[in-house]
DNA sequence: GTTATATGTTCTATATATGAACCAAAACTA
DNA sequence: TAGTTTTGGTTCATATATAGAACATATAAC
């Protein structure tokens, strides 16, 4: 076990940009890390690793503490995330259920 | 403890909307799970559950995966989200350290 | 049709994320 | 200045997310 967790550049990059949104949003808002966490429902202690950009946190305290300082996530409102939500279901309805390899091993290197 | 995790409508949709567009960006890249997986260093069974729109995954794991499969969180490329970052910062460091509240107890009860 | 592969769904062991209770330093207020 | 509050950084106990395997089902290729 012991997962490696190797993590791309950019996708700390994108979660500790996270992290600085939710700080700015909640400082601009007047609301203390104590108060936002009772609002998520969360720990304190966690509201400060997830401002700090910490990938190892739970994508849905993430995503609830970014809702209630006012980050919309996708830029969509809730209405829109469902609609297009919707329509995403509908693409994936035409998608092949499952992925198959072509199993052609090697017919591009002629 | 046994945190109660009460989560909003919203966050729950974007979740689960994530999840989609990753599952669609992954067969239209005709990626089996067990590959993508690989590529993020995580297990197969968390990529499903990513995908199904899991709120308890961490978001290190669910943003490597969109990555790989082509999602650009917050509709930016690596040096944009980097120079996004640093105008974040320095709107932080414009704000006060600390929130305060205006100690007031109750002065807008008459 | 058959075969091979992907996906879905369980289960268990274990690494670890989380909450709680600290303390210390910083920062705002009077 | 002192006094209050927020924040940051620990440590520790424990709930739980995760990996991994094993199996069944579904699906695509042949």
């Amino acid at each position: 076990m012991t997962s490696l967790q190797v993590s791309s550049q950019y996708s700390r990059d994108a979660v500790a940009h996270l992290g600085k949104l939710i700080r700015i949003a909640r400082q601009e808002r007047h609301m203390t890390a104590q108060e936002l966490a009772e609002r998520a429902g969360i720990s304190r202690g966690l509201v400060q690793r997830i401002e700090k950009g910490d990938l190892k946190c739970n994508i849905g305290a993430v995503f609830e503490v970014a809702a209630i300082v006012g980050i919309c996530l996708f830029e969509m409102d809730e209405k829109g995330l469902k609609q297009h939500s919707h329509h995403a279901a509908e693409k994936l309805a035409l998608l092949p259920k499952s992925v198959r390899k072509t199993k052609k091993v090697l017919d591009d290197d002629f």
